[in-house]
DNA sequence: CCTATACATTCAAATGAAATGCATCTAATA
DNA sequence: TATTAGATGCATTTCATTTGAATGTATAGG
């Protein structure tokens, strides 16, 4: 069980707009960070600024920033979006679906799993904010046209 | 969120040999009830197996049966299994890792999932067991050649 | 104005994990 | 000993996710 990266990514760009306070971080600010796609992360961004989480300025100093106070946002009500709301299985077409209670119970589980989340907001991420704002300060890349050394794409998590 | 298709049809084969009290029953049959992948079911039951969730009988009149009794099997216990344990999210790599408290609320809000779970049994599955008897008991297709009409494989839950 | 920058939107292509199919082996029974 | 059924490994396919590229729209600065 897996997050989609979908979700990945919106938490971080939230997490570092909720690092920048009330400046605007442009989209390319934040793929550089993490050294994601661009594209992608604009996708997202879109995505998050229909559902009310950030606010996006167009134009020459434009940029994100987000829409309420990291501490008004809880983790549950981001994940309720990014991941959607279908539940865990399909059944179309299942042979037992008629008599099976799986779906319910799933359902009551997803339900825990997000209520510990709504207990968490967004400023609660940043257990070292400072650690984390110098970690944003200082840029992706060493230079322009320089070896990224640190790309950050891998997948797994250590035990 | 989803669930794998690798837990789908573990889940599946479960109930179906749940519903089976401690007759056998084929992998052929199984993957013919909801019309899926002999070959991947083949390794998923193995799995199982492995796991000390069923007891495999090779040979002619070979097939499955649950190695304990439904009651005595919960849906966390198998979920555990069946969706490994690694975190839902990797942060191999990720420049914010140090100083970043998400993988602590996740894996926090996981365990809340599963212990939902865990107070759940096979057997509660099925919630109008004589319906699920007849559903397995009749095969998944009219006849040899027929076309079967009711496949199973597609994957969207309605709202 | 006009240009550069940054978000908005769409479409096509690449990637990679999950699922499937096939071939071969081992075990058990009639 | 032939047939059935699970065990295992490898090759292939499928499909969703992700990425890339092209184009449009809005804003700031000269």
């Amino acid at each position: 069980m897996k997050l989609s990266r979908h979700s990945d990514y919106a938490l971080r760009a939230m997490i570092q707009l909720a690092s920048a306070g009330d400046e605007l971080v442009s989209i390319r600010r934040i793929s550089e960070t993490y050294g994601i796609s661009h594209s992608h992360l604009m996708k997202i961004v879109q995505s998050l600024g229909h559902a009310g989480f950030i606010e996006t300025v167009r134009g020459r100093h434009g940029g994100l920033r987000l829409a309420r106070p990291a501490r008004e946002i809880s983790l549950g009500a981001l994940l309720r979006h990014t991941e959607g709301e279908d539940g865990l299985v399909d059944c179309t077409g299942c042979l037992i679906a008629p008599a099976c209670g799986l779906p319910g119970m799933l359902a009551e589980a997803l339900e825990a799993f997000l209520k510990v989340l709504d207990g968490y907001r967004l400023d609660d991420v940043a257990s070292r904010s400072h650690v984390l704002r110098a970690l944003f300060d200082r840029p992706a890349s060493a230079g322009p046209g320089d070896t990224p050394s640190a790309r950050c794409d891998a997948r797994q998590a250590g035990p």
